[in-house]
DNA sequence: CGATGAATTGACTTTTACGTAAATCAGGTG
DNA sequence: CACCTGATTTACGTAAAAGTCAATTCATCG
């Protein structure tokens, strides 16, 4: 495993700009260390974007996905702040249920639709 | 089964407002029926929305939902149109598999965090 | 040493998905 | 009829999430 990335080794990674980079940056969800100026990114900052870029694609705004990062970090030391993480984590835990029923019920209703096409294509007499 | 619901109906159904279901009128994703101005939505008119509201909260843009929302419709007529809304139809299921996999992945780092806590607190010598 | 190519910062722009305000209209009610 | 309520249209505004562009800095290679 390798110490450090650049930034554009991991905008060829995943696809994505060195403005959305330093974009999250500014957002406060990585923080990569500099030597100089210049932004060296290490394995577990790699593994943020990794966790960011999958909040985005189940379309969570930074803000979510900040939240949800909070939660992925080391657990606080405080009676008082733990009982609330864990509530926090509940809480996301029925969002992204909610998600998982949306997708099924997607998924089930393209199945819907791909059996009427197959069906049509029965009636007219297409092999499949 | 009602046979209309006016637009402040669905409003408060989906707590969404005129502005938001006028819109997706505009982007051609509803066709409600029209007494004189008034719009008037079908049990038809209500479930795409239902359908779009899912998509929404599944992060998918409104272009995609358009998408989605087209397969959703009664099936083409001609043959090589029926094999290209089935190819289309696997190319959404994929997305939505990816969406899956980011899901779990995601739900799988929550319950790791929340262990992480429980096991703090156990230290901490509180009682669960 | 000079140029070349990567990285940075800052400012401005764009796109998406609505919000909001103003003016108008239709239809029921006292 | 005056009034109120709810709906419509038009137009402009805006927040989020980047894209784009320009000016600079910096390291290093030949």
């Amino acid at each position: 495993m390798r110490e450090y990335y650049t930034i554009t080794e991991l905008t060829r990674e995943f696809g994505i700009s060195t403005r959305t980079l330093r974009f999250y940056e500014d957002e406060g969800l990585i923080n990569p260390v500099r030597r100089g100026r210049t932004r060296l990114y290490r394995p577990s900052d790699r593994h943020l974007v990794r966790q960011i870029l999958r909040g985005r694609r189940l379309g969570f705004s930074i803000s979510e996905i900040r939240e949800i990062i909070q939660v992925y970090k080391a657990p606080p030391g405080e009676v008082g702040q733990l009982h609330l993480m864990i509530q926090k984590i509940e809480e996301k835990r029925q969002h992204l249920r909610q998600k998982r029923r949306d997708l099924e019920d997607t998924l089930q209703e393209l199945d819907q639709a791909e059996e009427a096409c197959v069906e049509r294509l029965a009636e007219l007499g297409v092999k499949t």
